[in-house]
RNA sequence: GGAGAGGUGGCCGAGUUUGGCUUAAGGCGUACGCCUGCUAAGCGUAUGAGAUUCACGUCUCCGAGGGUUCGAAUCCCUCCCUCUCCGCCA
């Protein structure tokens, strides 16, 4: 959500940013009925005011033991008017926050302006590309039976997987990897609730955009949580942190639930595309001013996670029409695959500014005093773990169609070599 | 799922029986000042949030939403959450 400040003071930014990020932009509207609203609103308040005056006198002349009928019915007729007026005042409210939900957020002035991915910048590219001396395969060539879609077909629908043997245990020790890693930088670990309500998602910005591509459970008005994200943010809604807890710098496993409605077709073979998958996601909280940098000390720390595992990777700083609606800014991480020879998509960090804080009334207050501000929230997957899956088992790949572990993961694992 | 008890400012907590000098007491915490060899204590002052306004101010907010009333923290209805006990269950 933005400020209603610069809704009126400067709609055409917000204008722009809509543009630019391709999204539809009723500002006019809402100006219209933000003029009207203020209107309704101060002749509430001076009927109000009448009203308590009276209440006041009502309340003396009986204790004196005195008559107070002319009172009354002057209250009461205020009161008739006030009621109609504050139905008006109230529907005018209620439209101004349905169309508020829907303005994006504003890009940082450093972000590309493009309406799609091609316009991204790449900013970095790490990493050597392996080279075969046989034709590398796709992983989901490589895992053969172990990615066993006839079970998870029937099990639940196309485009759910179900890993068998060392490719299901690969991703339990990806998984324990990531946790530890960020455990060991000094972040507090999290479990949560992977179902999240209506307030939860309206806050972080999945609806009222993208309530379609979320599983919901009716009969509970829940929804599978789309990204772990929600749930980590979600802990401080509504509430006013003292300026040491900051930053706040938390990360936690969970499944994202994505329908992905229309997304079939190309791409979505293997592991590249699918329902249910597996992330470890990172939270912060930070003052305003410090939002640039925590941006920037997340994308290092996802970068040496990925040198860790020896993943040739880039980076690159989203163009307005490829930034998700709530983001400020937002680097994506790609990891080269040597069997698709593409670049996969692992890891998205970004900076929402005061635009999640403020739909879910996240506060900070300073210590020197003053009043209460929005915290600067972050988020950054840390890591995916399909893509990187598939990036891991097409990189290590031999010819006999074994998979070679990085380091890291052979420690873990026990063994070098996988098949 | 059943029964009971609760939800009041950053925190604790009075007020709900009997609607109206509550403009939410009091305390803790915090900030500033006084005092002090230093610290603590003590004393004094200040201290919730939101809307609107150039400003003074005004209005709203006692879990949420409705209702009754001239007037609701207080009475009525619905819902949510927390705690205790019971039931069911991995």
């Amino acid at each position: 959500m933005l400020d209603r400040a610069i809704l009126r003071k400067e709609p055409d930014r917000v204008r722009a940013a809509a543009k630019n990020k391709g999204e539809p932009c009723l500002i006019d509207e809402w100006l219209e009925l933000d003029e009207i609203r203020r209107e309704l609103l101060g002749e509430t308040e001076t009927l109000r005011r009448r009203r308590n005056e009276l209440s006041k006198e009502v309340s003396f002349l009986k204790k004196e033991g005195k008559e107070a009928d002319t009172q009354i019915l002057e209250s009461k007729e205020t009161g008739r008017r006030i009621g109609a007026i504050e139905t008006e005042l109230n529907t005018v409210d209620t439209d101004m926050s349905q169309l508020e939900l829907r303005f994006p957020n504003i890009p940082d002035t450093d972000v590309p302006i493009g309406s799609d991915e091609t316009f991204n910048r790449i900013i970095e590219s790490t990493g050597e590309i392996p080279s075969f001396s046989f034709v590398p395969r796709y992983h989901w060539d490589i895992l053969g039976e172990l990615l066993d879609r006839e079970a998870s077909g029937s099990i639940a629908g196309s485009n759910f997987i179900l890993l068998r043997g060392w490719a299901a245990r690969l991703q339990r020790v990806l998984i324990n990897w990531m946790m530890d890693f960020h455990s060991s930088c000094g972040m507090e670990e999290v479990w949560m609730p992977f179902v999240a309500n209506r307030e939860s998602m309206t806050a972080t910005g999945q609806i009222p955009k993208l309530e379609d591509d979320m599983y919901h459970i009716e009969k509970d008005d829940l929804f599978l949580v789309p990204t772990g994200e929600v749930p980590l943010t979600n802990i401080y809604r509504n509430s006013k942190l003292p300026e040491e807890d900051l930053p706040v710098k938390i990360f936690g496993y969970s499944p994202c639930f994505r329908r992905e409605a229309g997304s079939y077709g190309k791409d979505t073979r293997g592991l590249n595309r699918v329902h249910q998958f597996e992330k470890v996601e990172m939270v912060r909280m930070v003052k305003p001013e410090n939002s640039q940098a925590a941006l920037k000390e997340m994308t290092g720390h996802v970068g040496r996670m990925l040198e860790e595992l020896n993943l040739p990777y880039r980076i690159s700083l989203l163009a307005t029409g490829d930034l998700s609606f709530a983001a400020a800014k937002c680097y994506d991480f790609e990891v080269w695959s040597a069997g698709q020879e593409k670049w996969l998509e692992v890891s998205s960090i970004s900076n929402f500014g005061e635009f999640q804080a403020r739909r879910g009334n996240i506060k900070f207050k300073r210590s020197g005093g003053g009043k209460p501000e929005f915290v600067h929230t972050l988020n950054g997957s840390g890591l995916a773990l399909p893509r990187i899956m598939a990036a891991l088992i097409e990189n290590g790949q031999t010819e006999s169609g074994k998979v070679v572990l990085p380091e890291v993961l052979a420690t873990r694992t026990g063994t070098e070599i996988l098949g």
